[in-house]
DNA sequence: AATGTTACATACACGCGTGCATGTATTTGC
DNA sequence: GCAAATACATGCACGCGTGTATGTAACATT
């Protein structure tokens, strides 16, 4: 009889697989039941394995939050990716799609989960500040120059940018408090944002 | 010597001036530590009362929840009409501002602390369920008619209204996971929304 | 193939929060 | 003024989560 596939994996293949098997476990404990609930024992419970696995590869609950909250990110980008088949967003309105795919979906409420618990935890905003920052600085105008070539430098274009932002984490703060999801009126706003975009057809940088 | 001026106290005195300093209390733990560490403890401790002075008053925790939420709501409703000297608001740009004033609090964070929570635990959410559907309805272009009177009834009317809505939400979350406050872009933005008002100086109703 | 190292599992002690079950002052009604 | 009710305070038992210490199996190195 065959040898199980599974059996015979390399040490790397076996800490990568169970670091995310711990993630996504992790993932789905905040957007389920959110950060309080979100334990050592819960999270290996959905992960199927026991506490000491998850203490050999964090070092305790924050550390795998910080882990969570960078995977979130880069799968954020990644998704937001997959919506431009281009390789540059050349689009305002694109970029929106873009971002807001990258907001809608249920895994946010993790990270909004972790945002407010790391502004209710000194020690773990510590831990976090680099992968917050690092989230927060792609979603500035002053740090994101691509933001700057996309929507205009002016003050009214940045302006709109923030906008947008804003509506955005709004959006996504309803869809975390709101077991249901689909909102119905998030496409309403959506449009109404990209009808409002500054000089939607002018192509040159006209600031 | 004098009597103490805080001696006899009639009940409902001592009862209604408790329960208020332990809904201060909650709303204090709530904005200072989060959902997650507002523990009877911790609110008894802010309080300066022991536990069995919060059990007597409220059955369990997600009563205390529960009445910090209505009295968070009625406070809004307080500090937004103390913004509008006349009877009732009759410009949208004066609602906008209303609006923003109610939600930059600091104490904003106790409701979205406690939104959070409502959707992470289910028992808190069927306590809460009233409460929070009571503050959703003022919100809520179909279920509040001032706003379709300050608004206009229109599709385009509505979508601003809901854009607004959507936008001071998100700027409350910034400030709710920003320690510092003030965040500095959230002027723009409001100007920028009041600029973007359909028809700003039309009085009469043309839907 | 033997040995060191890594990947996990199990078990214990501790702190913390909760609900309940009392106890003790104040008020209130008569 | 006296009994009943109310407003609190105190103490105990329990569950849950954490950190750590220790064990065992799987892999790597030679």
């Amino acid at each position: 009889m065959p040898r199980k596939v599974t059996k015979r994996r390399t040490q790397v293949q076996r800490t990568s697989s169970m670091r995310m098997r711990l993630i996504g476990a992790t993932i789905e404990s905040l957007v389920g039941r959110g950060y309080a609930h979100t334990t050592t024992v819960e999270v290996c419970r959905r992960a199927g394995v026991t506490r000491g696995a998850l203490l050999h590869h964090f070092e305790d609950l924050s550390a795998l939050f910080e882990a969570s909250l960078e995977w979130l990110y880069d799968d954020m980008g990644r998704s937001s990716a997959a919506d431009a088949p281009d390789a540059a967003t050349t689009d305002a309105r694109q970029f929106i799609e873009q971002m807001w795919s990258a907001v809608a979906r249920e895994d946010f409420k993790a990270v909004i989960e972790i945002w407010l618990a790391a502004r209710n935890d000194t020690a773990l905003a510590r831990r976090l500040q680099a992968a917050i920052s690092r989230l927060g600085a792609t979603v500035s105008p002053e740090l994101n120059p691509d933001i700057r070539r996309l929507f205009g430098g002016g003050a009214r274009a940045i302006s709109y940018f923030l906008l947008v932002r804003e509506t955005m984490i709004g959006m996504a703060l309803g869809r975390a408090v709101t077991p249901g999801g689909e909102l119905g009126h998030e496409r309403r706003v959506l449009d109404l944002l990209a009808a409002l975009a500054p000089s939607p057809k002018v192509s040159r940088s006209s600031v």
